[in-house]
DNA sequence: TTGAAAGCGCTACCAG
DNA sequence: CTGGTAGCGCTTTCAA
């Protein structure tokens, strides 16, 4: 049913009725409920395309979606989804081309440029991201799930990787481990930028020699996870604890212990960071796993209600928050042995 | 820019301007080249919301997400988005709503109407699924990811779980297991029945009674697989092998056993479903697992080359894919020891 | 508080 | 092969 006929139904005016249903403050209150009944009752929807046409609104939000590894993305975006179920607003999704950074960079360009976003979710951004300048550039409104170091004033939420990752390895220290590996995330991302430096200023802070060969960085796969473990632990003295990056890392990492015949929890002590998958869980591990803790859905979620106060006409530069991290012990952290 | 603007720049009329870009016959080739050139050099786009609405097409494929346990879910979305990149189509994510059944056939309800897709991806269905009588009685069309047993003539792309785990239950038979356990997906969907079907077929066939107390329902989550595998390993004479329905699931089972101190490729025998993920490979695993295995990814991008054919007219009925399953064996498995 | 009518930018029919 | 033009269904001035 179209808007004319349902207005002819009415007796009223499409004008009318069109405000009575957008909520304008100029109809009466009888004739707007009126409306509302009948559209009920009859089951008339404004045609979505008309409206975004004429509103020059395009009604969805853009994510780019990352080639691989990305085992957080849809626990994020079902907080999405979930937020923005009561809204008429879509998620749109984007796939990432094969090639490189160019790949990129262009993606994000014809996306802003394509009419089908009012805003577009940057993830895991680098200190200085070119993403960023050129959403700005272009006037495409956006929001950074992560922070960068550009200039250009935006919108961001993250968590505190770098108290995170300063309260997991001081944990560490206080059980008196000295020797700590750190498999962290991609180089370049402003998040494990932050983590080694909740790494480092941990160490730093009780004087503990910072060792270049306990920090390595890649894609939070299993594989590297034990790969990177298995080179570790072949160290001399080897490492007596691990930071884990990512649920994924700390599944290879309790792989490569055990490859060894090292127990966790008694040999070696792990603590990893966990985003919340109902999939994987730190507490059924054995032994249970000890992790820094951050929802990636309520991230998500918190997200979307973000990026619906930008469109609203809220500042970016207002809109920055930071999310605490929980350190939740198990069994995986003990005190280091003597040996 | 708007067409008329750029059809003036050209000096052709905006019929013509439109047609070329839209890949009709009936303008000249060398008009065709003009006009694409050009529109690339002052870089004019037809706004998609007017296309939209005149056309009367969405530009758009739904896809409903899942509540929780949806880890197969980016892979899955990755594929189609990796296909529909090169289309001018987007992929719409829905939440599904908390409420449990009623609240997810609203949703597809609502999707449907809201005439914001063309067509819609029903994911694991059940054998009599109400949301494929819903869709096909609204006329929306759309694609069954799995298989269901109604008469309602529909599209579907399914990989062959019965035959997936017939063999790799013949296979861990023919290894000299006889109580082999079986931890499948949620009852009810198409899936776990085929692979229940998979299952007893090749016990039957060797003449082996089927035992229902070595068989478990739930969602592919470790903290499922392992709960189950250890209730399995308490029994006596207790299993000594596994079929895990997932990753996830194996990861859970591995656990089980070495928490009360089985060896895995040597006590208990294991082989999981793998739809290959990026971030969690069985080969890495230790001992490696055997998996059957299929691709996610290449399942959501052959899914999307279909919907486009169901769009471009191809009717339903002819668009069924049972895709063949690999088993690949690895050190998870290995013949009964006789105790 | 309500209504008439002018577009939003494009496609596709009908003419030439 | 090319062009004029009538809508697609809605929102939003402007007028009453």
């Amino acid at each position: 049913m179209k808007l004319r006929e349902f207005a002819q139904q009415l007796g009223l005016s499409p004008t009318t009725v069109s405000r009575a249903l957008s909520g304008y403050p100029e109809v009466s209150e009888k004739t707007r409920t009126r409306v509302a009944e009948e559209a009920a009752r009859l089951g008339y929807r404004p045609n979505i395309n008309a409206v975004r046409l004429v509103t020059g609104r395009a009604g969805a939000i853009g994510v780019v979606m990352g080639r691989s590894g990305e085992f957080h993305f849809s626990e994020f975006m079902s907080g999405m989804a979930e937020r923005l179920g009561t809204q008429d607003i879509d998620i749109l999704v984007s796939p990432m081309d094969e090639k490189a950074t160019k790949g990129e960079i262009q993606l994000y360009s014809r996306l802003a440029v394509s009419g089908r976003v009012d805003a577009v979710i940057v993830h895991s951004p680098e200190p200085n991201d070119e993403r960023i300048t050129l959403l700005h550039r272009l006037g495409m409104p956006f929001l950074v799930h992560g922070r960068s170091e550009t200039d250009v004033p935006h919108a961001w939420l993250d968590i505190d990787n770098e108290g995170a990752i300063h309260r997991a390895t001081s944990h560490l220290l206080d059980l008196g481990h000295r020797r700590i590996a750190m498999i962290n995330g991609r180089e370049g991302r402003t998040f494990s930028l932050h983590r080694d430096k909740g790494y480092r200023d941990a160490l730093q802070q009780r004087g503990i020699p910072f060792d270049p060969r306990l920090v390595a960085h890649g894609n939070f796969t299993d594989e590297l996870g034990f790969r990177f473990a298995r080179s570790f632990l072949e160290q001399t003295p080897r490492p007596t604890a691990f930071v884990a990056g990512s649920m994924m890392t700390a599944l290879g990492v309790y792989r490569a212990a055990r490859s060894i015949g090292l127990e966790i929890g008694r040999d070696i002590s792990v603590i990893a960071h966990d985003d919340v998958f109902p999939y994987l869980t730190p507490e059924t591990m054995v032994p249970s796993l000890s992790a820094t803790r951050s929802s990636m859905r309520a991230a998500g979620a918190r997200t979307a209600d973000l990026v619906l106060q930008l469109l609203a006409g809220r500042s970016a530069s207002e809109i920055h928050e930071l999310w605490p991290v929980e350190l939740i012990l198990r069994e995986s952290t003990t005190p280091l042995r003597q040996s």
